[in-house]
DNA sequence: CCCTGATTCGC
DNA sequence: GCGAATCAGG
């Protein structure tokens, strides 16, 4: 396989809306995750959460048992970085896994993005779209949590006709995903995006709330209505 | 073990 | 440029 114009779009959209590459390659198909990562990187568009990357360290001292790295002689600045914490609204995964088995935990680590004090009375404050976002007292009725995964298609009628593909995906109009990845129908929402969002506003109500689906959920996400996600 | 992405390096 | 092999963290 080769790498054509519309596959390497397809696979910049993916790998940009959060899909794994082994799911990027299997919907590709013909290609290895390896090849998808290999050209993700060739193509300039790494920097997604890695579990490997999350640690900075200058570690290269002998990394290859086989294929030694021959000169590499850089004195390492002896720059502490340290790295603010990013704060940022916690985006339900845009591809959702077709193969993940339990529903649990989505996207949100809560000690991923909550350094947020979480004192304070109630705390009701209102998004852009005018979608309320509960406090931490404030445990509202939590409606089912209902990741991307079994949604039932919200317009039974508008399946084929006007459906959202991924190629139709812009910073404009609601990523949130109808169905499953690979069916014929799967297709996302398509909506006007509720500004500064991804999402529009009927499913920005839903990505941003339930998250706290347990009674355990102490500390609500941060989500700074400023700006999340600059992209 | 499974998964993930990153990196290297022979082709 | 490509991607298997490898590394390394979760």
């Amino acid at each position: 396989m080769s790498w054509t114009d519309e596959r390497i779009e397809k696979l910049t959209k993916m790998w940009e809306g959060g899909a794994t590459a082994s799911q990027i390659a299997d919907e590709l198909g013909g290609v290895s995750r390896n090849a998808v990562i290999g050209k993700a990187h060739r193509l300039g568009l790494k920097a997604r959460p890695s579990p490997v990357k999350a640690n900075e360290k200058p570690v290269r001292p002998a990394p290859a048992p086989k294929k030694p790295k021959p000169v590499e002689a850089a004195p390492a600045a002896p720059e502490a970085k340290v790295e603010a914490p990013v704060v940022r609204a916690a985006p339900p995964p845009v591809a959702p896994a077709p193969r993940a088995p339990e529903p649990a935990a989505p996207p949100v680590a809560a000690e991923d993005v909550a350094p947020v004090a979480p004192k304070g009375p109630r705390v009701v404050s209102v998004g852009p779209g005018g979608f309320l976002r509960q406090g931490p007292g404030d445990q509202q009725q939590p409606i089912p949590p209902a990741p991307p995964r079994r949604l039932v298609p919200a317009k039974p009628s508008a399946e084929i006709a006007d459906k959202t593909s991924l190629l139709d995906l812009n910073d404009r109009v609601c990523r949130w995903p109808m169905g499953h990845p690979g069916e014929p129908d799967f297709h996302f929402c398509g909506d006007k995006v509720n500004p500064g969002f991804p999402y529009c506003v009927e499913h920005c109500g839903r990505a941003y709330q339930a998250q706290l689906p347990r009674g355990a959920r102490r500390p609500p996400p941060p989500l700074p209505f400023g700006g999340p996600r600059v992209r």
